[in-house]
Order: structure tokens, then sequence, then C-alpha cells
RNA sequence: GGUCUGGUAGUUCAGUUGGUUAGAAUACCUGCCUGUCACGCAGGGGGUCGCGGGUUCGAGUCCCGUCCAGACCGCCA
């Protein structure tokens, strides 16, 4: 036996009792005549204590040798301590140490074992087990477990099924790029895999599981950031027989169950916005709502004077900064430098600080007067005090860059509370997005979302106006689902596919099995899916969801633990008939 | 594909207008220490300044190229 208990859970209740503990180095302090060993474990850390009145001579001088890291086993006797320790849990009782065993040595870490490690985010993930022994990494674990856990218990209790779809399949033109697998048995053809269990899900609402829902990992073949990894986790959910309204309830409950249930927060509203008013009021289709600076379209009120830049744009919009007057004339300079940033591509930035004493003071005060001030201070909702930013071009370009701006000032001036949950649908998206590089229009979501069928006469006429079943989850300023009630007919999806600039063969050998599937009774369906990483990471208070991840791609897409991707040797690629031209 | 930031001891970083032998903290090693828990004290070892080239009497420092890492834009149905 290995252990009697863990290293967290021995109490004062346990003194005298003899017990066995297995765990790792965390610290020893050799004062000669004694030593203490913290020896750390998944459940805590426990005192072990060696000293030379009660330890015999050869325990002793083992005892010296001990090194960080190293994996031992003692048995001892559970002692009160003489000196106690408030700041863990198992602070009041230590081990007095009568054999030691070393199970196994170890090289001293590059990085220290603890909370605030010195190492950094490189070394890190070179060595990630031995990050994964850090509370922060492991408690991150331990908490993408929990919620893992919750929302499997939450689902099952409503009657979802969990069901494995493939991850060998097949690889298709639209949206991401595809992972792709090489087939051995088939010569010169290729797997791809999913980008999400999409076909397969919709193919399962024809086989009649009308609760469909899977934690499932999902492939993506494009470059990563913050919070996206080539390789992440979805809650894939599927329902047969359902309106818009019911997935929005449904999902929205399980929203409201893993807030309460894990941050213990009860989310009293729980707002719906369309895609347009989201974009004409905060600029982005996944508006961050815990804080206010909405967008005052300034039109109307500023393109009556001679102001030429303002006068040419198709859009004048601006935020009230909350403050901001105050900022001196060097903070606005950096701000604006800032939405100048090829990032942002902002051609710059018209400013009013609006005084305590009610006037206004602008960088454009050449071409208005007071009054005009006045109508933009309103139409923003700025207070004495504040600094209203204005930007104007592209309607579309304008909205992005200001949102960009509003997102940086809440970071700032500390809005974006972590502790704070602020969810919210964004429904009605556009069916369809003009693509510049292709010149034509693909689906906004996918090409299995049912447009509304009030709009579907625009398909022809105005194709950019239809709008589609298709809504979001928004959490804090991130996506965190996205969904759509699909098509569900033979007739419509070959529609949809006629749209999407395929031809009819084209469409029956990428998508026939699924139109086939559509005639043989296929329910009315919809469903969603949740990017579980972010949303673990969200409700752990962060952004980023790599330490949420146990085994996390670099930048470059690089495991740099295993280094992976790599080369494979000329006896693999012979077998798979494949050449390599570098 | 692009923009920006960084790369110096095991690790995290400092390093002035280019100028003697490249520093600090921490980790590590040795010794001491009668209750430590960020233990303390004394001593010690540890460097291809990412890599390649250039300018210069002289380069960690300036220039060019390149590699790596991170954030962002494009991309992500």
């Amino acid at each position: 036996m290995y252990r009697s208990h863990s290293c967290g859970e021995l109490r004062n209740s346990d003194i005298n009792k003899e017990v066995t503990l297995s765990g790792w180095v965390q610290k020893t302090r050799d004062k000669g005549f004694m030593i203490w060993v913290d020896l750390r474990d998944r459940y805590g850390i426990t005192q072990l204590i060696f000293d030379e009145q009660r330890t015999s001579l050869d325990v002793m001088e083992n005892a010296k040798t001990l090194g960080r890291e190293f994996v031992i086993q003692v048995k001892g006797t559970v002692i009160e301590r003489e000196s106690k320790n408030p700041n863990i849990a198992t602070g009041d009782i230590e081990i007095l140490v009568k054999e030691l065993q070393i199970l196994n040595e170890a090289l001293v870490p590059p990085f220290t074992i603890e909370n605030e490690t010195d190492g950094g985010e490189d070394i890190r993930m070179k060595y990630r087990y031995l990050d994964i022994r850090r509370n922060p990494v492991k408690n991150s674990l331990l908490f993408r477990h929990k919620v893992a856990m919750k929302v499997r218990n939450y689902l099952s209790d409503q009657d979802f099924v969990e069901v494995e779809t493939p991850y060998l399949i097949k690889s298709t033109p639209e949206g991401a790029r595809d992972f792709v697998v090489p087939s051995r048995m088939n010569e010169g053809q290729f797997y791809a895999l999913p980008q999400s269990p999409q076909t397969f899900k919709q193919l399962l609402m024809v086989g009649g599981m009308d609760k469909y829902f899977q934690i499932v990992k999902c492939f993506r073949d494009e470059d990563l950031r913050a919070d996206r990894q080539p390789e992440f986790t979805q809650i894939d959910c599927e329902m047969a027989f359902v309106e818009q309204e019911d997935i929005l309830n449904i999902f929205e409950g399980l929203t409201r169950h893993l807030i309460k249930d894990i941050k213990g927060q009860d989310i009293s509203d729980f707002p719906r916005m369309t895609y347009d008013e989201a974009m004409r009021t905060y600029g982005n289709d996944k508006p961050d709502i815990r804080f206010g600076m909405k967008f005052g379209e300034l039109n109307a009120v500023a393109q009556h004077k001679e102001f030429k830049v303002f006068n040419d744009a198709e859009l004048v919009v601006g935020i009230a900064v909350p403050g901001g007057a105050s900022y001196t004339r060097k903070e606005i300079d950096k701000l604006i430098d800032w939405v100048k940033r090829p990032q942002v591509g902002a051609l710059g930035m018209v400013y009013v600080k609006c005084n305590e004493d009610g006037s206004f003071k602008s960088s454009v005060d050449k071409f208005y007067d007071q009054d005009d001030l006045k109508k933009w201070a309103e139409t923003t909702g700025a207070k004495a005090g504040d600094l209203i930013c204005v930007l104007s071009g592209n309607a579309n370009k304008v909205r992005g860059q200001l949102s960009a701006l509003r997102m940086e000032l809440a970071e700032r001036l500390g809005l974006r509370n972590p502790e704070e949950f602020a969810p919210l649908w964004v429904v009605d998206f556009p069916l369809l997005e003009w693509d510049e590089e292709t010149e034509r229009y693909h689906a906004m979501h996918h090409p299995f979302t049912s447009p509304k069928p009030e709009d579907i006469p625009l398909l022809d006429s105005k194709p950019g106006d239809v709008r589609a079943n298709a809504y979001d989850l928004v959490l804090n300023g991130n996506e965190i689902g996205g969904g759509s009630i699909r098509i569900h007919d033979k007739e419509t999806q070959a529609l949809m596919f006629d749209h999407l600039g395929f031809t009819p063969e084209e469409a029956k050998e990428q998508f026939g099995f699924l139109m086939d599937a559509f005639q043989y009774g296929a329910p009315p369906h919809g469903g969603i899916a949740f990017g579980f990483d972010r949303l673990v990471a969200i409700l752990g208070g962060q952004e980023t969801i790599r330490d949420f991840i146990a085994f996390p791609k670099n930048n470059s897409g690089r495991d740099v633990m295993i280094d992976a991707p790599a080369n494979i040797d000329q006896e693999q690629l012979k077998e798979l008939n494949i050449k390599l031209d570098l």
C-alpha cells in the first residue's frame, strides 16, 4: 500500500494515527537538528518532520538527500505541531517519520512548482507535466472537469443522449480549413477531421435521437489566438421538433444553471438582441453588456457644417467615455494613436470633452458650436466629466473600429469585471455574407441554416438582407455558443446550395447523403454548440483558454512538449503514396 | 500573409551616448543553525548575450538577414 491518506486530509482528530503517505517533495527546510519536508500531492500539503532526537540516524541521513520533486513514501505518526501554520489545511499536524523510502529521484525542475512560479510561458509548456503540478493549472483542470460534469448531468436529466460521432470524415470546401488524414487503404484519398459534428447530429435527428449532445473535440486548421486552439472542445447539441424559442429557453436554462451552480450567481436579466441592434449599438455581434458606452449615431447632428471628413462619411458615430474629460492632451493623443494602429485602422478620431461646468471643448471647435456639441452629448449619453470619442467613415469599418476602442477603454477603466456575468442572445443573424475574395455569398453560419420564411423572397433580389433562424450566445463579450434552426427538406437545402454557388452536382457530391436523408422523414430540428474551452475559461474568470487545456498548442500550432507536428519517415510516406514537394 | 513586442545565468529580469573582467533576484551546491513553514546566516559554482552576416580600434548595445516566443489584424461556415 502506497498511502493510507492523501496529503490534504489529516487533521487534529487524526493525531496519534499511524499513517502512510506518498507524494512529491515540495520543499525541505533543513535546520540540521531537524528537517521539515513539505509533502505534496493533488490534495494538499502535509509537513513531515525528521528530528535527531526522535528519528533514527539512517532515516535522518536519508532525509538530508531529498531534493525538490523527489517522489517518496513515508510511514509515521500524526503528531500535533509545536508551532502551527494557519495558512494550510493540515497546518495543525505533522508526520513524525519512522520510515522513508525514495520511490523516484528527480532532476531539479527548470522552474519552481509554486502558485507564483518563476517560469515563463515557454518553459512551462515544454514541461507541461510539471506545470500541471502547480495549483493554478491543476485547479483549472479540476474546474473544467466540474463544469463538464454539470453540463452532462444537466443535459442528461433533460433526456439528452450523448452519442459519439466519427472523427475521420470527409473534407468539405465550406468554412474553415480542414485537417486532413491520408487513407492508406484508399490510395490517394483523405479523411478530414471534423470542424464540428454538424451533419452527423442532423442525421441523428433523422435517426430519431431527438435530443442529442456530445462533449466533443473539433478541429480547424486556422491561425491560433489566446482563445483559439486548432483542436478544441464543443458541447454540441441538437434537438428535433423544436422552434428557435425552445432552443433559446433550454440553453438559457443551462447557462443560468451553470452560473448559479458554479459561481453562485443568479442571472436576473437574459436579454435578446437582434444582430442589427448589436451592430448599431455596440458595433459588434458579441457585445459585452456589462457596461454601457453605447454607440450614438451622429450623422443627423454632425453633417450640417463645413467639416468635410464627417460630411463625406457614411457613418459618424461616437461613444461617451466615463470620466474621460480629465484626460490630458497627451493621453488623448495616445488614444488617437491607438485607434490609428493598423490593427484598428481608423484614420483619425474627433473628441469632445464634456466639462463639469456644462461647456464643451472639442478638437473640431472650428466647425461646431456648443449647441452642436450638446446634441452630440445627448446622442451618446455623455454626462459632465465624460469624453466623447467620435469616428467616421464606412459604416461597417467604423463600427468595428469604435467597438475595438470601446473594449479597450472598458478594459483600461476596469469595467470588465471577470466575476460579473452578463449573458445575451444575439438573434436574427444574416443568412449570407458577401466574401470579397471569392466574390460570392457564403453562409454566415453554415449552409444548413434555415432562412426566415418571410425573407425567402429576398434570396434573389437582396441576398444580403435575408435573415437566418440563427442565434449566438454571448457571455461578457465572448461568443460562447452559436446555433440555428436547420433546413430539413431537400428542396430548401438545394436552394441554399444553389445560392452558395454550388452546382447541383457539387451539392450532391458533397452533401448528397444529407439531402438523401431529408427524403426519408427528416423532422424539423435545430441545435447549438458551445465552445467548451472558452466557456470554462470565462466562468473561471479568464479569457485565455490555454490553462484550461491540459496540453495546449502554442501560437504556431505546435506542441512544444512532444514537438509536434514532426516529419514522418519515407516508409510511412510510401505506404500512404505521398510524395513531398518541398 | 501582415503589424507590434520580446529573446542576456537553470529561471525571471536589469544592462546608460558602443568602451575594463556582463550584473541582481531566485534556483542549485557546500558548511553552520534547538520549531521551520517565502526559514535564517556564511561561502561557492553557473553565460555560445537566440543564430548568421555587416559597420567599428572595439558590439549584449548600431545595421541587415534569419529562427523562436507572445499579443493582435487577416483567417476562424
